[in-house]
DNA sequence: AAAACTACCTGAGTGC
DNA sequence: TGCACTCAGGTAGTTT
């Protein structure tokens, strides 16, 4: 689910939390990719939350010690603003009891994390790899901001397709599969194509295409597959948008091609075979 | 260096 | 109805 604009929503819907103490913590299922330690979590109980930010599909809970909270979605993972008495739901792992409500961390596949860190969160090791931002938008950690004359330095020497560079975090972060299609159609580059073989104007157009697309996914509360949801429980709207993504065998709309499907890097990649040369 | 594969996990959907 | 199978928004580690 949550590449970029969903954590951006999500990111935007928690900012009520802010300035709130956290008056408890409840683990009911401490299973993620990286088990919840009852202990270091519980390190949280009596500071408050003092900004809530992002860092490519990262949200950093700052807190008004020198300690952060680090959470990342994975592939199914939401955060919902709950009532006290609100009936847990299978699949909710974690909550933050707060002064006027609770956070709760839900996550069916169980691929997403929370960790807590201390120090400048840029340099921790999670979040030091990760190469340019696609938005310079507010609530950012400090962070190179993607640029196509950087982009293009990165790319230069790589022949990998570039559908798999821009997906590459240390390159570019926060561009998940649905983005990567989409913004590669809107820039007319077939995904397959060398990285290092997108002349420079395509490699602006395909800069200006993917800070389109998420900005207006963004706009729509992001995209709801399955589960995607933002914290006060909505579904995002920008799948209605959608050009290329999932629409195998359709007619593009744009001209007279068939959308196909290829897999990249095992990952499900759509394209109109007119459109994207 | 980079491509190709694996693992982690649950649930929805498909075909028989 | 049920069973076996495939696939899904992400990341990171190992092998080729």
């Amino acid at each position: 689910m949550p590449e970029l604009p969903e954590v951006e929503v999500t990111r935007q819907a928690l900012l009520s939390a802010q300035g709130q103490n956290i008056t408890g913590i409840k683990i009911h299922q401490s299973k993620l990719r990286f088990s919840v330690d009852e202990k270091v979590i519980n390190q949280l109980i009596k500071q408050t939350i003092v900004a809530i930010q992002r860092r490519a599909k990262y949200l950093i809970f700052r807190l008004d010690s020198q300690q952060y909270l680090l959470s990342h979605l994975g592939m199914a993972g939401h955060w919902k603003i709950c009532d006290f008495d609100q009936p847990l739901l299978k699949h909710d792992h974690v909550e933050i009891e707060l002064e006027k409500f609770v956070l709760r961390y839900h996550d069916v596949r169980r691929f997403g994390f929370l960790l807590l860190g201390e120090g400048k969160p840029e340099n921790h090791s999670r979040l030091k790899p990760l190469g340019l931002e696609p938005l310079d938008i507010p609530g950012l950690l400090p962070a190179p901001i993607l640029d196509s004359n950087d982009l293009w330095k990165s790319l230069r020497n790589k022949s990998r397709a570039i559908k798999l560079a821009i997906m590459d975090s240390q390159l570019l972060a926060g561009v998940g599969n649905i983005y990567a299609n989409e913004s590669l159609f809107m820039a007319g580059i077939h995904p397959q194509c060398p990285a290092n073989k997108v002349s420079r104007i395509n490699l602006e157009q395909l800069v200006q295409c993917i800070q389109q697309v998420l900005k207006k996914s963004i706009e729509k509360g992001g995209t709801t597959l399955r589960d995607f949801i933002n914290p006060r429980h909505q579904k995002g709207f920008f799948q209605l948008d959608f050009v290329v993504y999932g629409k195998e065998g359709e007619r593009c709309k744009y001209c007279d091609g068939t959308i196909e499907k290829i897999v990249l890097g095992q990952r499900g990649t759509y394209y109109c075979n007119s459109c994207q040369n």
